[in-house]
DNA sequence: GTCTATAGGGAGATAGAC
DNA sequence: GTCTATCTCCCTATAGAC
């Protein structure tokens, strides 16, 4: 193999430590393990982000691409909405990562700022009205339920059931929420 | 102090991890931590129970009471069935701590258990029609996500919101998806 | 920049005396 | 039934050679 360059070994510590901490979570991935699998040494781990924790931080960010909800008709906003969410690997990983993970005060704070930004926000500016910031926390946290559900809960018929229907029907309950009664 | 009897002493280190576990979960609550809150020693936690999951797992019970709900009218239920979430205090520091402690396989079949028993359940039985255990699905990752978005994410907007607000708006939610379109 | 070796601590669980 | 003492394992993080 050729030999890495410190960039490079940084790189795949970032990838292998982001695939195993959404796959089995904070407390069930050790530095060890990353090590392993980015085939490096355990030292180089702590070397290159400080700690543990730092790491993780590091590999739990989203880049939500607004782009393709800010030309939705407002009447569809429900449904497109809940289709990006289900559409996005990212998003489950990321999430079910920071939920579990939620015991450790850092990664509740992280947890609080990514549903902020990627739920509470671009819900609140679809609304009006002098409770719009209460009626979208309610949105967000309906949106939650849905991952919810399917990736912290793993409700089988949810996550087996037709993503269209699921898009539909859900997307339903959110339009409800967002539109001024 | 009298000398405890064996299952004085039992009772004790359940009590005891019963509140740890809710207030720090299941990973920051060694079984150390039990013994020195129950004011016993480390060893008897495990002899008494067998291992710290099993004490955790026997820790995580909720005995919802369904009668206050059997005679409401259907078109309360909405706002009634949130109303008991949030008056529960059970609720919440269980359910905290089974999300919390999902990624152990033992913890999140738990979860599963809870979620059908305790939402998915109560509200199927409200429902009717051939989609009728899909939309009581739905239906639960909607209460689901206000548990989330409440005592996981802790958005602090809605912790300090009045509940009969919440009870309100999002009782209104819950009642679109159980009342047949 | 990368490695070997290990420090240093904390965990769950057990053995055996009383 | 309860205790003291300890075993064994695994963790994060560090020191220092190359």
């Amino acid at each position: 193999m050729v030999r890495r360059t410190g960039a490079a070994t940084r790189e795949e510590i970032h990838s292998a430590a982001a695939r195993l901490f959404r796959e089995r979570g904070y407390s069930r991935t050790s530095v060890r393990d990353i090590a392993a699998a980015a085939e490096i040494n355990p030292a180089l781990v702590i070397r290159h982000f400080g700690s543990k924790e730092l790491l993780f931080l590091d590999t739990m960010r989203l880049t939500i691409d607004d782009e393709p909800l800010l030309d939705v008709p407002p009447a569809e906003f429900g449904e497109r909405f809940v289709e990006r969410l289900l559409a996005d690997d990212d998003i489950r990983g990321v999430y079910l990562a920071l939920v579990r993970g939620s015991d450790e005060p850092q990664i509740k704070e992280r947890l609080q700022a990514i549903h902020e930004r990627t739920f509470v926000g671009p819900l609140r500016a679809r609304l009006a009205g002098p409770d719009a910031d209460l009626r979208a926390r309610l949105a967000a946290a309906v949106v939650g339920g849905l991952l919810y559900a399917l990736w912290v809960v793993g409700d089988d018929q949810l996550v087996a059931a037709d993503p269209a229907e699921l898009v539909v029907r859900y997307g339903a309950v959110l339009q409800q929420l967002i539109t001024p009664a």
